[in-house]
RNA sequence: GGUCUGGUAGUUCAGCUGGUUAGAAUACAUGCCUGUCACGCAUGGGGUCGCGGGUUCGAGUCCCGUCCAGACCGCCA
């Protein structure tokens, strides 16, 4: 038997026994007359010593064991002279009687410890000692937990889970695809699912009327902290529901996580349109854990001779309420921000108001006293605080000052990892111009069902159409999101018209999830979460790859097996593929 | 496709306006040590300064190119 227990469970209860435990030698600490050895595993770490009155033999073997040997140990459970507080076995330990080496180890090239000696580089090309330790595994076993509770809470709301293929058909909308190529069907591709998108529209027809998956999804796009090309989301879909159904199933989805997770109380989720939260954040996913919301200055900024603000087609800013303090350094250090390349913004405009009440600002020579304290008025500034105020193209500026926004907001620790403030952004415009295409795009995707009484303003104003779409927003980050289909045929070749299909393009990249539509299709709607995002966010970290056991690099490359990879001739010439790589 | 940051010992990093033999910490090895748990003490080994080219009497340091890594913009229905 390699164990009787494991190397966390051990406790002065234990007394007496006579126990075997495996594992990986921790460290070693070698005193002369005695030797102190900490056996690892997933459990928990247990010391072992060995000390002069034992066999000269084990003594040895005991001194020549290296980091990350794996080895078998049989011996008494005693209780430990100097207690160890730090760790669950701390009271006792195990006095050894025989020793067995089950596996040296070469010595690791990082330190498998807590805070580890290790960069990403490194730790990501031996991932499997980098998931030795502590931190990492408990992000996977913080994500198996929560994988247990969405399937617990969406199994007691009927959800059935349903597996989808993951070779399917390539279509040219949204993500570029990942394809395969198919040998018994020379020159054909599969692709990778972007999403189970169709299918679990295909499962509502077939009247399986509530269900989920926790599935694989693939996007051949660049990658970033919070995006991997392979990606988990928990994808749902539900029948006879209108978007209130699914914004409550889903509500209660979070709720239930948080709580059994986290141990949170989430309250109920804020719902704001999308209108407004560009208007009062400038971003469609804003982080509400603060205020600083946006005011609008128009009325009280323009017209009063300050060239900048007159060509503006919007001037804005936010109020740092308590910032004047704020020196002009820090100020420039904020103005420099704004006009990096990715922000392109031209300039900050700052006014401190005094503790008198007046108004000290960079553009004093534009304003008058009155004009600067009207402005003042409009952010029902305070003594103490520092208007920061920005101009430009209304899309543009809403954009630059978001960015600043959420830097200010980091800077005064107004983003706290143990914080959580949901949201449900509703109301989101169906499609979305492309200037590269010269045509609209669906802005969530073409299946998306547009507001029946916007339906008229397909013809006239495309771009104001409003969708039964939605966005679960967590801290400023896009959890999930989705819509109320469409599930009327002629709606959906009508959005297909206007995105641009010919009706031949969509009956053949679409026709078979058009004709199902003609065989009794369920009014549906359903959303995804973003697995990973949100067990990055449960687990306080800023970057996915820390929750997914085997992530890709910034290029899209598994640095331990090195993937991608060339691939023989012979398994190109079974493809029926030959490969000209371009200049 | 673009912007920025970085690449120096196994690892994490320092190395200034170019100038002797490139350092620290940690890891590792050896020796000593009977209660350690970040053990301690002593000694020691360990470097193609990512790669290529250039400037210079002289380059880890400056310039150009390139590769790799990371963050971001574009992109991500």
């Amino acid at each position: 038997m390699h164990r009787t227990h494991t190397c966390g469970e051990l406790t002065l209860a234990d007394l007496g026994k006579t126990v075997t435990l495996s594992g990986w030698v921790q460290k070693s600490r070698d005193l002369g007359g005695m030797t102190f050895i900490d056996v690892r595993d997933r459990y928990g770490i247990t010391q072992l010593t060995f000390n002069a009155d034992d066999d000269a033999s084990l003594r040895a073997s005991a001194r020549e064991l290296g980091r990350e040997y794996v080895i078998k140990v049989t011996g008494e459970v005693i209780e430990r002279s100097n207690k160890n507080a730090k760790i669950s076995t701390g009271d006792i330990e195990i006095k050894v009687s025989n020793l067995e080496i089950l596996n040296a180890a070469k010595l690791p090239p990082f330190t498998i410890e807590d805070e580890t000696d290790g960069g990403d580089d490194i730790r990501m090309k031996f991932r499997y000692l980098d998931l030795r330790r502590n931190p990492v595994r408990e992000n996977l076993i913080l994500r198996h937990k929560t994988s247990q509770e969405v399937r617990r809470y969406l199994d007691s709301q009927n959800f059935l889970e349903v597996e989808t293929p993951y070779l399917i058909k390539s279509t040219p909308e949204g993500a570029r695809d990942f394809v395969v190529p198919s040998r018994m069907n020379p020159g054909e591709f599969y692709a990778l699912p972007q999403s189970p998108q169709t299918f679990k529209q295909l499962l509502m027809v077939s009247g399986f009327d509530r269900y989920f998956q926790i599935v694989k999804c693939f996007r051949d796009e660049d990658l970033r902290a919070d995006r991997q090309p392979e990606f988990t989301q928990i994808d749902c879909e539900m029948s006879f529901v209108e978007q209130e159904d699914v914004l409550n199933i889903f509500e209660g989805l979070a709720k239930h996580i948080f709580k059994t997770i986290k141990g949170i109380d989430l309250g109920n989720v804020p719902r704001m349109t999308y209108a407004d939260a560009m208007r009062l954040y400038g971003s469609d996913k804003p982080d509400i854990r603060f205020g600083m919301q946006f005011v609008e200055l128009n009325d009280v900024a323009k017209g009063k001779g300050f060239p900048v603000f007159d060509a503006a087609e919007l001037v804005v800013g936010i109020n740092a309420e308590n910032c004047a303090h704020y020196t002009r350094k820090q100020l420039d250090a904020l103005t420099d921000f704004i006009k990096r390349p990715q922000i392109g913004a031209t300039g900050l405009v700052y006014a401190r108001v005094n503790e008198d009440g007046s108004v000290k600002s960079s553009v004093d020579k534009f304003f008058t006293p009155e004009q600067l304290s009207a402005i003042a008025e409009a952010f029902h500034a305070k003594p103490g605080d520092l208007l920061l105020i920005m101009a430009g193209g209304t899309d543009k500026v809403r954009k630059q000052l978001n960015e600043l926004r959420l830097e200010v907001a980091s800077q005064l620790g107004f983003r706290n990892k143990e914080t959580f403030a949901p949201l449900w952004v509703v109301d989101f415009p169906l499609l979305e111009w492309d200037e590269e295409s010269g045509r609209y795009h669906a802005m969530h995707h073409p299946f998306t069902s547009p507001k029946p009484e916007d339906i008229p303003l397909l013809d006239t104003n495309p771009g104001e159409v409003r969708a039964n779409a939605y966005d679960f927003v967590l801290n400023g980050v896009e959890v999930g999101g989705g819509s109320i289909r469409i599930h009327d045929r002629d709606l959906q070749s009508l959005m297909f018209k206007h995105l641009g299909f010919s009706p031949e393009e969509a009956k053949k990249q679409f026709g078979f999830l058009m004709e199902a539509f003609t065989y009794g299709a369920p009014p549906h709607g359903g959303l995804a979460f973003g697995f990973d995002r949100l067990v990055s966010l449960l687990a306080g970290l800023d970057t996915i790859r820390d929750v997914i056991a085997f992530p890709k690099n910034n290029s899209g490359r598994d640095v331990m097996i090195d993937a991608p990879s060339t691939i023989h001739q012979e398994q190109l010439d079974e493809l029926s593929l030959n490969i000209a790589i371009k200049a």
